[in-house]
DNA sequence: AACATGTATATAGAATATCTAGGTAGCGGC
DNA sequence: GCCGCTACCTAGATATTCTATATACATGTT
């Protein structure tokens, strides 16, 4: 019960950040650490599999777009599979973090303040 | 940034649980599920290994105890360096739960209801 | 032309944590 | 004696993240 904490947080994060718009790797790292204000950041040996995963899963689809500099883009779009599983994962992870959270205040005095 | 999230929940619910009061394995099993409603579950692999890498680091000791009825229980008790790492634990534990959960809020409406 | 820098994608291999699936053993009731 | 419950433990499979490295395009500088 405790693996699916590590397994959905950050497939769950790209997942919502790929639900405004279709972005780029490189753009979601860095969308990632402004909305997180540095706290969480993608390595990229984290983010492309990642990545890679959520298309084979079908959650998300891609397409190439050149840059006006730089190399071309990779984006990933959500599919609508991509954005039911969002839903999901977005209500599972409030479920785990409360039950968590009401573990961790019923071991302290700060129940209620 | 986002291993500390697998690597972290285990051990911190453990030496929660254990600042109470010295528990055994079996104990601490059934504390979580009783506490978290049944949300989150320590299987046996999971718990025992995470025990012994919490004893290894010196933040619980341990020792054993007859039991009433049934086989001997091996106790758990917070060292000093144990509660110092569950506050330390505890907060970084928020930290990280506000960053995702701020991400998760910038990325649909319901920002404050 | 050569080189450094920033952008951008990608992967192999190591480290780590969890789960699956077993094993061992004591106690009490039938 | 056997079954069920309690109680501890571990090996091996599985999954995820991190470390480190490779590739390559574009721009500016020397």
């Amino acid at each position: 019960m405790l693996r699916e904490l590590r397994k959905g947080t950050a497939s769950l994060l790209l997942l919502d950040l790929l639900a405004a718009r279709p972005m780029y790797g490189f753009e979601l790292a860095e969308a990632l650490r402004e909305r997180t204000n540095g706290v969480l950041t993608f390595k990229e040996g984290t983010l492309y599999p990642a990545l890679h995963r959520l298309e084979a899963e079908e959650l998300v689809e891609t397409f190439w777009q050149d840059s006006p500099r730089g190399p071309r883009r990779r984006y990933y779009r959500l599919t609508a599979r991509g954005r039911k599983a969002l839903a999901e994962r977005r209500e599972h992870w409030h479920t785990l973090v409360e039950a968590i959270n009401g573990a961790l205040d019923a071991g302290n005095g700060t129940v209620s303040p």
